[in-house]
DNA sequence: AATGAATGAGAGTTCATTCAT
DNA sequence: GATGAATGAACTCTCATTCAT
């Protein structure tokens, strides 16, 4: 095992566990859920704080790449709201536990952390927001692009998280189509002419 | 002070408490809080964790009150997705600190704690769907209510969490005409005719 | 038991415990010598430092507290001299184990802890100064009573330990004896005529 | 770098590191100060007792070497006292981290280590004795050689730690004088005729 | 009913020591 | 010989909970 290796095992399991058990994660239970020493998470991570800043910042470092190839080659706000649904969808299935976390304010950990892990989120929307200020080229619209991708964000962490607590599971097409179903048609009304 | 006076007020603080500190909330601050002792806490919630959901349970409840009259006399789905949307917002403005736990599944504690403070918060969404229902008739339409208010509520909470994050302090007023001046018109499309 | 018996102990209990063990003494052990939880010493303490320094402080404000009213009758350097090796061998015999801590500038603990046990520990010699100094009026002796002072408590001192450790016991009337029997004729070259 | 080399390197590390640090010193440190691995540290000292019990050692062996030539030919006690207090302030100017590590019972560690650490300081004092014992001939002198090698370093350690404490720095030819000053001429009473 | 001193399990963190490379 | 990643026992400190008053 390679320390990179190691590094990804301990954020792994961080995740796991930090989902399972939200605010009381043990860096004990981190380590044996990575099957390392306690110790050990402390040469990769300065300290629990840093190792949940860590987490966050590289799943969404990770969400991000993902768009960049896309939202430079989107035409049109249909394409990018279509993509940004659908991919926030699919990070979730995969990071469902920390959604709440990560799109969120409320975070375990120190002042500094909630600060870091905003920030993080928020520039996850950046490039979203840009590519539909591109798209849009100099406007008037009766809507902000930031709010609205604020909103759209919302509205499918929102129904996932509803739908796997209830239903156990999530079907990430489905929910990308009831969402788009809803708020493709109204970007008509809100940018006209797009 | 009566007893229920005394009940009040350890919860007023807790609010207060959870709200700043998020999970650092400590029962000896909550108590000093409240001016009684750490004891007396004891008294009216047999733990930590039971204060904490009667809390989430009760600030639920009492919004929760405020939509039953308005609710049964609605008669439109525009309607009552307006009264979803600005009782909200005003919700948020008196407990934004408990917003994201409140609607989310993030929370400190114990499964049992989860678990009821989920159940809590969806029966919040009941009456609305159930409003809904009620308005729409026996119906085909494209999009189920409970989706549809799940959408909404989320797109609410998400922009309230940002615009209080990144500004500081929230215009409800307009943060609402920003998230209906986007839902309403998709309405149309989602429930023609009504 | 009351409040201040309480504290006591503990102190009392560390003193016995940072004696015995120097640098590797643990609250944990403390508190056991003390009877009492570990919690309970962080009750009377807020950390290991602060209770390691009050220790020291209270120490030497007790021993201080005996010099007062001999060193402001003292009328000769012979007599004040005699009190300051005196007292010193009585209080070692009390607190052995805290003499090359008191004393001296070695300390377990953090940067402020040595400050302020340096700060204690000259405080106490103070007293034995100024009393000189009222004794000799103004002189242009030719050696500062402070260096005298510290080089007396320092030949006190080193007998103390070296008979502790050599015999296991001391005979602190002997030693006394020996450390004035080399010191007092040599203060009639130091200070002539006095 | 010879191996002799590099455990010299070690043990100037280490007291630079044990006198900067007092207990706090780490075996990283160390051997980060050598420019060594930790893992080095341990082949050749086997464990950071043993590590801190050689250092002292050395220097007092190192002490002690300077010693022998000097007392052979010392035909006084003055001369006899004079080079014990010279020596002591040049050894301290040289080492003073460790001086009180060194003269003290203060030391981190086992109960072996003290043990060790006071023999060899005990072992440091004992030319002196021997040499005093030497130029006194058989005698019925009123203070045993002993006592007074115990009493005239104390004098010299406490002085210097007082005035490297006060002024952060030694005039250790001025400290030599003051102390010298007044032991000498008590020798004369103590010792008549020699 | 009300208190708050006392408790002790359990948390995060450090660091001497080991050992495969 | 030399390394430094890995270990885990041991430390300080916190805090939910209890209970004698």
């Amino acid at each position: 095992m390679t320390v990179l290796d190691k590094r990804s095992a301990i954020l792994d399991s961080a995740e796991v566990v930090f989902s399972t058990q939200a605010g009381a994660a043990t860096i004990d239970e981190i380590a044996k859920a990575a099957g390392v020493a306690k110790g050990t998470v402390y040469l990769y991570f300065k300290s629990k704080d840093e190792l949940f800043i860590s987490l966050i910042e590289e799943r969404i470092a990770a969400y991000m790449k993902k768009t960049q190839d896309y939202l430079a080659a989107a035409a049109s706000i249909e394409d990018i709201v279509t993509f940004l649904v659908q991919l926030r969808m699919e990070f979730v299935v995969q990071h469902f536990g920390l959604l709440n976390v990560l799109f969120q304010a409320v975070v375990p950990g120190s002042a500094e952390a909630q600060d870091r892990i905003w920030t993080a989120s928020q520039n996850a929307q950046k490039p979203f927001v840009e590519a539909i200020n591109r798209v849009l080229g100099p406007n008037d619209a009766a809507m902000d692009p930031q709010t609205m991708v604020v909103m759209i964000s919302g509205m499918a962490d929102h129904l996932v998280s509803h739908r796997i607590w209830e239903d156990g599971f999530l079907d990430a097409q489905r929910s990308a189509a009831d969402v788009l179903g809803f708020v493709l048609p109204c970007l008509r009304n809100v940018y006209p002419g797009r």
